[in-house]
DNA sequence: ATATTTAATATTGTCGACAATTATACTTAA
DNA sequence: TTAAGTATAATTGTCGACAATATTAAATAT
């Protein structure tokens, strides 16, 4: 399964290529993040000259997938308890906003087309116990949709464009692929609706709470985690 | 007088120094909005290498001055009406929630700093009544100083490192460098004052309020300017 | 005369090498 | 033995040249 974000174009340049692999390999984890990245040993890994690595490099800074420091280099990010709350207080106030904008602007047609997405995704939500699919695939795409919604491209750019690789990331690192399966879905029926009735404040409010919920039930996944982890020292 | 962005690093290597060349350039409209930038051109100007101008063209994409197309080039953004409503509602979104973290997270101390600026800020708008000071700077600053004030590095990055720019240059290019000078200040008096009694809530509401009178203030002024502008044409 | 194809030109993408800076290892002194 | 200083090595920043792509101009056909 392949989340592609709605925003990305098709590769040409190899620098494209390559950033795109380097890409997963960061969200994915197979770079280790706060790692330090060697441009030689890259470039050679991926037989391509430091000039076009560096161009790939200075995309994945642009979603804050690795930081430069003038001449010392790059490293991956590293994935703290805090920068994954103040993330998701950031995808609070840019998506909350999205929302109010979607349903405002969105088409009556994309906004039919939302309806029938997530009927299909309780259908295969009744189909197949094995919930992973709904979270995953579904959860991204309903998000996807509302902030395409909002036709702001700003906002467009900076959540799929930059934000989203860093939420992607974080689900990775931390192990966040099945959360609140039943309860996420009920939230996006409420949001749609809102949407579909042209209540802005209301969609608002619900995507904002939809997404704290999201962040208190990780915050409480990460406690469970550190508990188990320090019973086990024991 | 200097606007500095407080979250620009002393600018150590010579892209570093083009890019905020090419940064003010585009900003006070030296380089015209929408018009295409020649890579040859501009590093003979500068007189540097097509490789370091292209690492200055980089940063200037990572805070949305300049875009760029594989195979094509780069152009200065052009500042339309929709681009500025877009950007303002981005800003209400991220702003309000800066604040509402500001009023959870600053230390006294910040608070009682923003206060006395205020006061002083309150002074000079007596004495000069030459206004243009405490538009332009005092703004700013009291903006800068709420955003920081969130502590939440991904907010200061996105607003600070990245929209702001784009807010100066639409200030500049559509001439907005006196607006609502007396409300402002009592709007940023309010906002101090809810932030000092830890009222997140209503620190964000009324942030959110002050940069949407902001945004319709410029509608206004850019109306009447096309409005104008129309009459000259008859 | 207009539209389409083809050739020439200019621009961007990629490469390898050198210069400047930083990190590492070693030597020397306290 | 530890600390500071120095010399070496490695890494990043910058440069100019070549290859691939896109834009413009000319030529041909309709």
């Amino acid at each position: 399964m392949f989340l592609q974000n709605p925003t990305t174009q098709a590769a040409v340049t190899t620098a494209d290529k390559v950033f795109e692999q380097l890409q997963h390999a960061i969200v994915e984890g197979d770079m280790a993040a706060g790692s330090k990245i060697s441009e030689p040993g890259l470039a050679k890994h991926y037989q391509i000259s430091r000039s076009t690595l560096r161009e790939a490099l200075n995309r994945l800074e642009k979603c804050h997938l690795i930081e430069r420091k003038a001449n010392v280099g790059s490293r991956v990010v590293d994935c703290t308890i805090e920068g994954l709350l103040e993330l998701y207080i950031t995808r609070e106030a840019l998506e909350g906003m999205a929302c109010r904008q979607a349903a405002l602007n969105m088409t009556d047609e994309e906004i039919a087309y939302m309806q029938d997405m997530l009927t299909q995704h309780a259908g295969d939500k009744a189909l197949q116990d094995g919930v992973a699919y709904y979270q995953e695939k579904g959860d991204l795409d309903f998000h996807y949709k509302v902030i395409l919604g909002s036709h702001n491209q700003q906002l467009i750019n900076l959540i799929c464009g930059q934000l989203y690789h860093l939420v992607r990331m974080y689900r990775c690192q931390f192990g966040m692929n099945s959360p609140r399966a039943s309860r996420a879905f009920d939230e996006h029926s409420r949001i749609i609706q809102a949407i579909a009735d042209r209540d802005g404040e209301l969609a608002e409010m619900l995507m904002r709470r939809h997404i704290a919920a999201s962040r208190k039930n990780i915050e409480n996944k990460i406690a469970l985690q550190e508990a188990a982890q320090k019973s086990e020292e024991i």
